[in-house]
DNA sequence: CGTTGCTTTGACCACTTGGTCAAATCAAGC
DNA sequence: GCTTGATTTGACCAAGTGGTCAAAGCAACG
């Protein structure tokens, strides 16, 4: 559920373009790092208007923090415990590695926002996210206790998966100045899902 | 080499508690969130007198980096083919999981300034760093060609070396949070090792 | 056309911030 | 104790920042 609904066509049209523009601006320059002035720019408003439509810099950016985490978790939430486990892994790893690709603004927020100790996220962290790592680390291990996959923490396997599939979005400008500016994301998905498969496969 | 050399035990011991500081709080709240006052706080100088060492706040900023880059490096360069591959590489992931442990600010002031993307450090990565990972690569290369590891990817394999572990420093509020606070070093350094082992034996 | 309510803006303000500077303090050799 | 050079500081400044506000523009409807 969105804040209080828009109801013109105009205020839905701004309050997007802000949110477009503070997603470019947040994830370049951190919270700290950008100004109203930039945003308010890159979404085509000035300064005044754009407080016109959200109360404050940070009122933005929590918008964006708490639509975010949710799309964040959406493929975790998708791991069910139907029949063929290896794949089901593989495929959690594709569809992450794959928002890596597609959303690196939104990966990138994020890792900003953790980096800085996720004093604005804290709460969801140790609520909502850890509730969700739990039940799925339960699914795992159901896994393991079946034969289905080898014996390892699930814990940690989320953990890696989180690691190496961001990684990609996080670290872009050093992974592709190491490459000399090759697109890293195909030898990625071959390797993701070569180191995942001789780990677990029984 | 460092800057020119300080000459008197004060500027020696108010230069590195300056850095000392510097690095605490770049760490903590990015470059542009952290202050000439909070550096100088935590240095225990007033503004004018750290501004009395260094020249600015970019030029702490700088020093640390470059200093940075190379310390996080040595691991890498550590690593030679002498001989058994497969230990070596565990030894690797061992040292930069011990660095993540140990040296948790380093790798989010360096964590923070790439993913800013490496505005001021990116000829450095495009530089001494592409040639040092190419090199390893070649290392990794042979012994693949030797069959002394699986065939893998060995550009990738450091990536996801250094994903693995610097997740553990550079995500550590989100890694506790959804832990319940649990030290997950032990667990991690027992995942990691499994991990590659899978992977690269052959 | 004129009223009404949504939208936009220029001018402005208080506060923070990086950095300067002249003057004061201090330490050490003479 | 006095001189000399290193060190420290209070006062200050210009630029940038988040945010306010009253007034102006604008669209739609009677």
């Amino acid at each position: 559920m969105t804040k209080s609904a828009p109801r013109t066509r105009i205020q839905e049209k701004n309050r997007s373009a802000i949110l477009e523009a503070g997603l470019e601006v947040f994830s370049k320059f951190g919270y700290r790092g950008s100004t109203v002035d930039k945003i308010a720019e890159a979404a085509g408003l000035s300064k005044p208007n754009l407080l016109y439509y959200f109360p404050s810099k940070e009122a933005i950016y929590l918008e964006l923090l708490s639509g975010l985490l949710d799309t964040w978790l959406d493929p975790l939430r998708a791991l069910n415990d139907d029949g063929k486990a290896l794949p089901e892994i593989l495929d959690y790893v594709g569809r992450k590695l794959d928002m890596a690709r597609d959303f690196p603004r939104e990966s990138r927020l994020f890792a900003n926002e953790i980096l800085q100790g996720a004093p604005r996220i804290e709460d969801a962290l140790k609520g909502d996210l850890k509730t969700l790592v739990d039940e799925k680390a339960e699914v795992i291990r159901h896994w393991i206790a079946a034969g289905k996959i080898k014996d390892v923490d699930p814990h940690h396997l989320i953990f890696s998966i989180w690691a190496l599939t961001q990684h990609y979005a996080d670290f872009d400008t050093q992974v592709r100045a190491v490459l000399g500016g090759q697109d890293p994301f195909p030898g990625a998905e071959h390797y993701l899902e070569q180191l995942f498969t001789s780990r677990l496969k029984p």
